[in-house]
DNA sequence: TTTTGAGTTGTTCGA
DNA sequence: GTCGAACAACTCAAA
C-alpha cells in the first residue's frame, strides 16, 4: 500500500505560502487535508463572528484544494484524538501542519505528534503565520523582548522567508475514494445578513484586498489609518486571522512596492510596523501563560473592577450616549469589525471610564469580531488597559469627545453608525448633551428618548480612573502601607 | 556590573 | 492659539 500525506490545516486556510501544504504536495504520495473543529475543553472556541467567517472560508478553501487534487475533510472533536484517528483511517504515513503559538494549543500539537509517532506515522511541523517564529527573536542577552521598539528593530534586521508558491495540480495527487466533506455555504441565519454583505472571504479576496491597499491606500496610511470615516486601513485582519494570507506575503509585497515607489517608503514602513505588532503579540502569546486572562504585568492587583451589567450592556449595544463609542460598538455588531482607533476608544472607555475589567471587554470582542485571535485580541486589550507589555500608562485616558473632534472632525463616522443623531451639526455631533435645546429639537434629537444621555460623566470618571489605577486610592495595598 | 537613553496611538493646565 | 510640563516612576536593552 502506498503512503498518504495528511495536511492538518488550522489557521492557514490558503494554498500559497503554505509550508505544510507545499511540502506535502512536493512529495509523490497522495495528499488529503483535514480541518478539525476542536472541542477540547481547554481550548478557546471561535466566537460567533469568527465561526461564521470560518465556515465560509472553509467552503472557499475546499473548492481551491479540489482543483489541485486535494480533498478537504472537516471533522469535529478533540484534536488529540481526531487527528491520529483520521490519519490511521486514511492509512497516512505522514502528517504535516504549520505551527501555532498559543501555549495550550502547543500542548495539543505535542500530544498529537506523540500519538502519531506511537503509531509509526511521521509528524512534521512548519513555520506558522508570523514573520519570525517567537524563539528566533531574542535580545542580546538571549531573553524574549518585552518592549515593542526593540523587538521591531530585531525583526527588521532579519531576513523574512520568501513566500512559497501555491502547489500546482497534479495527476497522482488525489487519494482514490476520499471525497471532500460536503460544506454548505449557509447564509440563511438572520444575524449574518448584514455582515455577509460586507465581506469577501477566502484567499483570492485577501490577495485582492492587499493589492488594492498597496495600490490605492497605503500612500496615505500614516494619516488615513486614524480616520474611522475613511477607508484608510488594510482591513486584512480577518484574512490574517484565518491565514487566508500570510504575514510573509504581506511583508514581501509591501517591501517590493518600497523599491518601486521610494516616495511612499515611509508610509509602507508605518504599515509594516503594524504587521510587526502582530508578530509581537504572537511573541507575547508564546512566552506568557494565558494572556486572555492573566495580566502580563501585575500592576492592577489592587484594583477592584466594577461589576455593572447595565453599563456593560449599554456599551455592548452602542447605547452609552457617547457618540463615537456607540458608533464603534454598532459598527462591530453590524460588520464584525471595528476601526483600529475606535477600538482603542471603546476599550479605554470600558476599562477607564466605566472601570469594568478588561477581560469582560476582551470576551465581547472575542465573540463579535471576525478577526479576534489568540494573540492580538488579548494582547491589545492588555495594552489599552495598561497591564500589557509596553502598554499605555495608566493616565493615558482617551477623551472620546476630543478624539471624535480630532479624527472624525465632520462627524461622518458617527452619522453613519448612529443615524438618530445624524442631523446634529458638526459642532455638537460628538457631545449632544452639551448642545442647546433648540439645536437638539431642530435635529429631532430628544436626549433620554431618541438617544441616551451619557452613561457617565467623562471628567469625573476620568479622574476616578487616574486615582484608582495609580494606586493612590483608599482601597488595596497603598492604604495599609506603614510609614 | 553599571550606566544610560528610551519607551505606538493622550489630556490638561498654566504660561 | 501654542507650547512645555505634569501625570509616575520603572523597566528594558544595549553599551
Amino acid at each position: 500500500m502506498n503512503g498518504l500525506t495528511l495536511v492538518w490545516l488550522r489557521n492557514d486556510l490558503r494554498l500559497s505560502d503554505n509550508p505544510a501544504l507545499h511540502s506535502a504536495c512536493s512529495g509523490r504520495d497522495p495528499v488529503v487535508a483535514v480541518y478539525v473543529i476542536e472541542t477540547d475543553r481547554a481550548q478557546r472556541h471561535a466566537g460567533a463572528a469568527a465561526a461564521w467567517w470560518l465556515g465560509k472560508s472553509l467552503c472557499s478553501l475546499s473548492e481551491q484544494l479540489r482543483r489541485i487534487g486535494v480533498s478537504l475533510l472537516v471533522e469535529e472533536g478533540p484534536a488529540g484524538r481526531v487527528v491520529p484517528e483520521t490519519a490511521k483511517r486514511l492509512g497516512a504515513s505522514s502528517v504535516v501542519w504549520n505551527r501555532r503559538y498559543e501555549p495550550g494549543q502547543r500542548e495539543v500539537d505535542s500530544a498529537v505528534k506523540a500519538a502519531l509517532k506511537a503509531r509509526d506515522i511521521a509528524a512534521t511541523s512548519f513555520p506558522g503565520n508570523v514573520l519570525a517564529e517567537p524563539w528566533t527573536v531574542k535580545t542580546g542577552g538571549g531573553t524574549p523582548f518585552k518592549v515593542f521598539s526593540a523587538f521591531a528593530r530585531a525583526v527588521r534586521e532579519k531576513e523574512i522567508d520568501a513566500p512559497l508558491p501555491a502547489p500546482r495540480a497534479s495527476k497522482n495527487r488525489a487519494a482514490s475514494n476520499i471525497e471532500p466533506t460536503p460544506l454548505a455555504d449557509d447564509t440563511s441565519a438572520v444575524w449574518t445578513q448584514k455582515i455577509d454583505a460586507f465581506w469577501d472571504i477566502g484567499e483570492a479576496a485577501a490577495r485582492k484586498r492587499l493589492t488594492h491597499f498597496l495600490d490605492e491606500i497605503v500612500a496615505d496610511y500614516p494619516k488615513g489609518r486614524d480616520i474611522p470615516g475613511v477607508d484608510g486601513t488594510s482591513m486584512l485582519s480577518p484574512h490574517l486571522r484565518f491565514g487566508e494570507i500570510s504575514a510573509r506575503q504581506i511583508w514581501h509585497a509591501a517591501t517590493a512596492i518600497t523599491h518601486e515607489k521610494p516616495a511612499i517608503a515611509s508610509a509602507i514602513d508605518k504599515f509594516l510596523g503594524e504587521i510587526i505588532w502582530r508578530d509581537f503579540n504572537n511573541h507575547l502569546l508564546y512566552h506568557n501563560e494565558d494572556i486572555s486572562t492573566v495580566p502580563m504585568r501585575p500592576v492592577f492587583d489592587h484594583v477592584r473592577w466594577r461589576k455593572d451589567d447595565d453599563a456593560l450592556h449599554a456599551w455592548q449595544r452602542g447605547e452609552t450616549g457617547i457618540p463615537i463609542v456607540d458608533a464603534g460598538m454598532r459598527q462591530l455588531w453590524e460588520t464584525g469589525w471595528m476601526h483600529n482607533r475606535v477600538r482603542m476608544l471603546v476599550a479605554s472607555f470600558l476599562v477607564k471610564n466605566l472601570m469594568i475589567d478588561w477581560r469582560v471587554g476582551e470576551e465581547w470582542f472575542w465573540d463579535t469580531l471576525v478577526d479576534a485571535d489568540d494573540a492580538n485580541n488579548p494582547g491589545n486589550w492588555q495594552w489599552v488597559a495598561g497591564c500589557g507589555m509596553d502598554a499605555a500608562p495608566y493616565f493615558r485616558i482617551f477623551n472620546p469627545v476630543l478624539q471624535g473632534q480630532k479624527f472624525d472632525t465632520e462627524g461622518d463616522y458617527v452619522r453613519q453608525w448612529v443615524p438618530e443623531i445624524a442631523a446634529l451639526p458638526e459642532r455638537w455631533i460628538h457631545r449632544p448633551w452639551e448642545a442647546p435645546r433648540d439645536v437638539l429639537s431642530s435635529a429631532g434629537v430628544s436626549l433620554g428618548k431618541t438617544y441616551p444621555r451619557p452613561l457617565v460623566d467623562l471628567k469625573a470618571s476620568q479622574a476616578r480612573a487616574k486615582e484608582v489605577l495609580s494606586g493612590r486610592d483608599n482601597h488595596g495595598v497603598s492604604a495599609a502601607r506603614p510609614s
